[in-house]
DNA sequence: GTTGACCTTCGAGTTGCTCTAGGGTTTACG
DNA sequence: CGTAAACCCTAGAGCAACTCGAAGGTCAAC
């Protein structure tokens, strides 16, 4: 199948998998006579692999890694296990993270409201900002 | 104060607020007779405030339009607030996805587990993926 | 037989920075 | 007074992970 048909089933664009393929992390795929990549359905799970992993945030370098030790028949699996572990960790952070900066922007927009309530436009030059610089304390 | 004290104060690095007013961002601070950059605790506080806006991860685009406006005696609170809104959603989407993930990265750890288990490394080729890109389905 | 959808390559642009090179300045110490 | 460390300056390159545009070749249908 050509690019498109591999893209729409791996959900990546076919610019990203050109993309992937000249920076290294997919093998270079078969080609027709008139020069279009030509994938099989086993291309196409390797590029759903990458979309996957992309999609867990994991570096293209670690990908790179992976698939080429897949496409050498070795095991992946311990590469696979540590970066599994230190996404896995990245993700944690950034969700507690992520909680705080909600919490914060909720207190945020309480205090736009109320600001907003009792100057009424007219002299409410950066009541927002200050407060918010505040609380970064 | 200088760049290096003032950026210590906001939290940010003297590269990146250079970069910052480069950008347009910020405005131009005073400069010394020697030509060194020369902040005012008014200043401090506006790099504070990029930097908590850029911990929200608003676009620096959005940040130059508040800055703006502020800078220009005007109420950026509307601005703010319908960002604030824009991006308290955002971040309860990416909250949500990154919830999935983690848990997709916690099967996915446990199947490793057991791979590794059962199968003693040897053809252990790519287990791993294949069950990674069958649970993408 | 030509329109339109698809494919090709290459290079440049995006965002938000960091880093390097090659300088000048300020401060503190001996 | 000299000098070494720590700071500052600019300009430009480089980073991830792509996307977009230009300029063109190819394939299917009507």
């Amino acid at each position: 199948m050509r690019i498109g048909e591999a893209a729409e089933k791996a959900g990546l664009g076919a610019t990203a998998i050109r993309f992937y393929e000249k920076e290294g992390v997919l093998p270079a795929p078969g080609r027709t006579a008139s020069g279009y990549r030509d994938y099989t359905d086993a291309d196409v799970s390797v590029l759903r692999f990458v979309r996957r992993a992309r999609s867990l945030e994991i570096p293209l370098d670690d990908i790179r890694e992976i698939v080429d030790l897949r496409t050498r028949g070795q095991a992946p699996c311990d590469v696979v296990r540590s970066v599994i572990a230190r996404e896995a960790a990245t993700i944690d952070a950034r969700i507690e993270e992520l909680q705080m900066l909600r919490e914060e922007l909720a207190q945020l927009s309480e205090v736009a409201d109320k600001a907003v309530e009792t100057l009424q436009g007219g002299d409410c030059v950066c009541h927002i900002i200050d407060v918010e610089t505040a609380a970064s304390r």
